[in-house]
RNA sequence: GCCCGGAUGGCGAAAUGGUAGACGCGGGGGACUUAAAAUCCCCUUCCCGCAAGGGAGUGCCGGUUCGAGUCCGGCUCCGGGCACCA
């Protein structure tokens, strides 16, 4: 005890209680004087840097998701900086973009008044959690000093050849009313405002994340992520292994045209019967006979009016013919071309070789056209010629049948072959194809960095040159979107108006703006250096800090913010910007926060309201109780019921630590349980096992005040240090009062001694038959033999055995199984 | 339909193939107190039994093993991802 007379030894009287608020106010204002939390970034040894998903700084204040994010993610920093590591923990605000500019028109406020009021009241809610956070990097995506460098992404993208404008058939919200990226579809409907999204031909910004499908994919298997989020990618990403096929059209006269198919079942092809082009496809137009023209172009206009829900819900097959027939280069026949909105120009090739036999869709379509059906694959047992009441899609075990020289070959083999026989000829290659589909930037709104693209008469598209970054977000007072598709920025004329950089004459400036997640896509690179001005991120710098050492967040962002970040890391390291292509080394997803097993919203009045229960329990008790409630990567369940034994916890450590004794001795076997307790707590806490770290320590506890008795310091101190990660104000208040200088986050980790921490004697589970029949007390080493006579010496496990056991199963340490 | 997770006491949950239910909540009993709160101690999966002890038990059915919550095969239900993707 440092202090004698403001720790009295005595555990009842007027010790002063722990009171968390005080202690709390205490050191929060310490670390900010002391700057405990900003790392040297230059200088710091082992820098290790501990980033978490930045938070939109909503209008009704930080969610209990977000702090129990924020502290899974503190106390793995902690832990670090405990193990000796300079740790980074930066914090930021996602603020740019549609979810925050609803909310401003939702309550009518202009969304530059009402972010940085919600990014105040964030900031003073994170204060209050205890966060490791340093703040002197803070950063918020609005920030001129930060879009100015999303821009800069921007034009990376568009002199790399990745950004482009096309003219799409693009998913527009009629409530948002603006282009959504595929990923912000969800069955149909916008995800943020649930209404139904329509199909709109416009102009769009496109980042060609396609062309990085393959790496995005292969990396995959080599950093370490959760299991569920690379799966969520690599599903996103969709790759397809099969092969391009062209069918040559029957000439009708003055031209040929060539059909390219994409196909995964290559194996099949001597069944395809027809072949069917989507609505949309180029060639379309060409191919079509003159008697066919107005059927094929009815059946075009009402699938580009159709809207995408119906076409991708409503499964009934309909479609034209074109009057073309191309050529099947494997059966040499003649076949006719189809349209269906049933196959989707966006994938593949946008056309399709229809195998009714053996694909349930095309055999749907072939029972409504009364197009010829052939068996090509017969499974075992099966007559090559067995008629087919539905589409066999059997593959396991499965022969080609009636496919001339190709009979017998199994499906697999089949593939291969096939596609090397027609590639013989040049009608096929195989090919990889990906479900992803490019990069929507494009945003028709207001609040978000605006895209650096001028367009001039004379010289076209022009990117806004480096030194004229930003291009600022003038103020509009109307940012109310409308229904035109063209962004209110258009409204701004002095604004859009602007001398083309390039020749000087008139022009005008792109007013979309881009996509949010744009702005999540870099920001890790940005902390270190948010200092700077004249660069996006430090060279220096940024070799090393980043990649990011550990990165934790929640799924729902595992396909759009993850991938995104990916691909521009990818490209800025192509470019030569950064020396590594992988911009998390580890990422974990945390689970998330149920109250009373139901999920929290505001329409059932059951939202946890983290200010109230700081309040109340205390920042430490808080942050404790939301990590013991269950595995942090599986989340848990919060009762107001448990939280009080987490604050008995921390008040029975408060007391154990004032009024422990530096008299006498510690006892061995408290030591041999704290022994234990370093090395488990040690072992979970890097795995993100919270809960079983926290039960460890109170199992400790339960020893530590066996009885009623006085705990020695030197069994109680390194408790301290153990609970520092998940109670930081309270572990800094004991430190102090044990006389330890300067923050208990430089004091490192207490070493345990693996011969403490083995037991002397323990329990020998006895088994007979495999069932258990009692325990025995031995030591360590004892021998096989030595457990066997032990455990028949035991009248209750002995009467189960009759004569010597048949075999005997000994696990020292463990068990002795008798099989009799 | 395909691909990931998950299912264990009254509740939140623990268990490298080796004593199922650690730790915590709730509940019961006791100590201290005039009393209460706080604190400390004991009990708390279910069934039979005064007890010693015995039996059953980790969603369901089967298997591997001396031994299965854990591994394998087949299901059921719940959560999530993808889905007219050729």
């Amino acid at each position: 005890m440092a202090d004698p007379t403001t720790t009295p030894s005595r555990p009842d009287a007027e010790a002063p209680g722990y009171e968390p608020a005080a202690v709390e106010r205490k050191w929060q204002a310490r670390w900010d004087a002391n700057r405990t939390n900003s790392p040297d970034l230059a200088r710091g040894e082992k820098p290790f840097y501990q980033l978490m998903m930045f938070p939109y700084p909503s209008a009704e204040g930080l969610h209990i998701g977000n702090l129990y994010a924020f502290t899974g993610n503190d106390i793995h920093g902690r832990f670090q900086r405990l193990q000796g590591h300079t740790v980074f923990e930066p914090i930021g605000y996602d603020a740019f973009g549609i979810h925050s500019e609803n909310y401003a028109l939702k309550v009518g406020v202009h969304p530059s008044e009402l972010i940085p009021r919600n990014i105040e009241n964030f900031r003073r809610q994170l204060h209050r959690a205890g966060l490791m956070v340093d703040w002197s990097h803070e950063l918020s995506t609005t920030d001129r000093s930060y879009y100015k460098w999303t821009q800069w992404i921007f034009l990376q993208l568009y002199h790399r050849g990745l950004a482009y404008k096309k003219r799409a058939a693009v998913n527009w919200c009629p409530s948002c009313k603006t282009v959504l990226a595929n990923e912000q579809v969800e069955g149909g409907v916008c995800e943020r405002c649930k209404t139904p999204v329509e199909q709109r031909q416009l102009e769009q910004w496109f980042f060609r994340i396609t062309d990085y499908a393959p790496r995005l994919l292969k990396n995959l298997e080599t950093i370490d992520w959760s299991e569920t989020t690379r799966t969520a990618q690599r599903n996103w990403i969709g790759a397809s292994q099969g092969a391009r096929v062209t069918f040559r059209v029957v000439d009708d006269g003055d031209r040929t045209d060539d059909i390219t198919v994409f196909t995964t079942r290559p194996d099949t092809i001597f069944g395809a019967t027809y072949l069917v082009l989507a609505p949309e496809h180029p060639l379309v137009d060409a191919i079509t006979r003159p008697e066919r023209r107005a059927e094929v172009q009815a059946y075009r206009e009402r699938a580009a009016r159709q809207d995408i829900i119906s076409r991708k819900t409503n499964r009934e097959k309909t479609g034209a013919f074109t009057g073309a027939t191309a050529i099947n280069p494997a059966t040499g026949e003649a076949i006719p071309v189809w349209i269906a909105d049933y196959v989707l120009m966006e994938y593949g090739t946008g056309a399709i070789m229809a195998v009714p036999g053996h694909d349930e869709r095309d055999f749907e379509f072939a029972r409504s056209f009364e197009l010829p059906i052939v068996r090509v694959v017969a499974g075992a047992g099966v007559e090559p010629h067995a008629p087919l009441e539905a589409a066999d899609v059997e593959v396991a075990g499965a022969r080609v049948v009636n496919s001339g020289e190709f009979d017998g070959l199994n499906v697999e083999d089949a593939k291969t072959k096939i596609v090397a026989w027609l590639a013989g000829s040049g009608a096929a290659e195989p090919v990889t194809t990906y479900r992803l589909h490019d990069w929507c930037i494009s945003r028709q709104r207001y609040w978000g960095p605006p895209i650096p693209i001028i367009y001039c008469e004379s010289c076209g598209t022009v990117p806004v040159p480096e030194k004229d970054l930003p291009v600022e977000l003038p103020y509009v007072e109307d940012v109310r979107p409308d229904d035109s598709g063209i962004s209110p920025l258009a409204r701004h004329e002095e604004w859009y108006h602007v001398p083309c950089p390039q020749c000087g004459k008139r022009a005008r400036r792109e007013t979309d703006v881009s996509d949010t997640f744009l702005d999540s896509a870099w920001y890790f690179l940005r902390y270190p250096s948010s200092e700077r001005d004249d660069v996006p991120f430090d060279a220096a710098l940024t070799r090393k800090w980043l990649p990011v050492s550990s990165y934790i967040g929640g799924n729902e962002h595992a396909v759009l913010h993850l991938l995104y970040s990916r691909f521009v890391t990818m490209v800025l390291h192509d470019m030569g910007h950064i020396d590594f292509e992988e911009p998390f080394t580890r990422f974990r997803a945390h689970g998330l926060i149920v109250k009373e097993g139901a999920k929290m919203s505001k329409s059932r009045g059951n939202v946890v309201v983290p200010d109230r229960y700081i309040e109340q329990w205390g920042a430490d008790t808080f942050r404790t109780y939301l990590m013991f409630l269950g595995p942090f990567e599986e989340g848990g369940d919060f009762r107001d019921a448990g939280i009080s034994g987490v604050r008995r916890f921390l008040d029975r450590l408060w007391r154990s630590a004032t009024d422990a004794r530096r008299d006498g001795e510690p006892e061995v076997a408290v030591l041999r349980k704290l022994h234990q307790t370093i090395r488990k707590v040690g072992d979970d806490v890097p795995r993100l096992s919270y809960n079983t770290a926290i039960a460890a320590m109170m199992e400790y506890m339960n020893v530590l005040r066996a009885g009623e008795r006085t705990p020695h310091v030197a069994e109680v101190q390194p408790l301290v240090q153990l609970v520092a990660p998940f109670a930081p104000h309270l572990a800094e208040e004991l430190w102090e009062g044990f006389g330890g200088v300067g923050s208990v986050f430089d004091a490192g980790w207490p070493s345990f001694d693996p011969a403490l921490a083995a037991e002397e004697l323990l329990t020998l589970a006895v088994q007979v038959n495999g069932k258990l029949r009692g325990t025995i007390q031995v030591t360590r080493d004892i021998s096989q033999d030595g457990a066997l006579a032990a455990a028949l010496a035991e009248p209750n496990i002995a009467k189960f055995v009759q004569g010597a056991p048949k075999k005997v199963i000994f696990v020292p340490g463990r068990l002795l199984n008798l099989v009799v």
